[in-house]
DNA sequence: TTGACGAGTAGGGAATCTCCTACGTATTTT
DNA sequence: AAAATACGTAGGAGATTCCCTACTCGTCAA
């Protein structure tokens, strides 16, 4: 009964919750951070091939996800392997967790009331 | 088995995504969603007493809010009842929902490390 | 050791953000 | 009808964002 399933986690401060969500308030570096989940870690250059923008750009993008502690880097030769790093997101979730129950009653009775409209099969 | 439990939900589109955590990139916008959730729907004025800047930067705040669904509000008489929309924030839930083994894999592994450390009583 | 390569930084420009004060507008009270 | 109330918008200042091109730095290859 002393073992520690799940580590404790601190909440972020304010201007922490503020880099995270402007991090993710920006298609490119939403787009990187689905690079990272689905093909795993990888240098600059095999991002950079998926966007239009100059690398210097992604650069400065991958610099604000840093910040905001969404990927790692770590060293190899002359490439920077980059590394989603997922912990802020668990904070972003735990933030949603109040509002949950706003979204669940809306959208129930949002499907009671497409219940009761008569199911037209075309217009 | 032609009942909809729940209604089709719609992803957002980049730039929707975009404002909607642009929105949540601002301690005084997630406040203003705290005090709606947590107080129900007021006027501007009850809202404006939590904070110490002006009157209309919160109502810009509040457009901030409205543009990207996260309010709506319903005019009586000279008052405007603002009221939370937390149906965008399932929108972010369901954006988080393929990261979220990830964060689960590496908090385990630390819960597991953590584990493997003696516990000691005092520092 | 010289050159090429991978990646970050510097600096700049246009746009946007965040705050302010002043003002406009609709509604209610007197 | 006039004054007060509740709120939004206009316009502006200063900071920040997002893109660019040029340049620098470290590492590897010839």
């Amino acid at each position: 009964m002393n073992a520690t399933p799940v580590p404790p986690r601190t909440a972020l401060s304010a201007p922490d919750q503020d880099r995270v969500f402007a991090a993710l308030a920006n298609a490119t570096r939403r787009e990187v951070l689905r690079l990272l989940r689905d093909d795993g870690p990888q240098p600059v250059q095999r991002l950079a091939d998926h966007f239009a923008m100059s690398r210097p750009s992604l650069s400065e993008h991958l610099k604000v996800l840093r910040q905001a502690g969404l990927v790692s880097e770590q060293r190899a030769g002359r490439q920077r392997i980059y590394r989603l790093e997922a912990a802020p997101l668990s904070e972003v979730q735990d933030w949603l967790g109040p509002y949950e129950r706003f979204w669940r009653a809306k959208l129930a009775s949002l499907g009671a009331l497409l219940d009761r409209i008569p199911h037209e099969e075309a217009q």
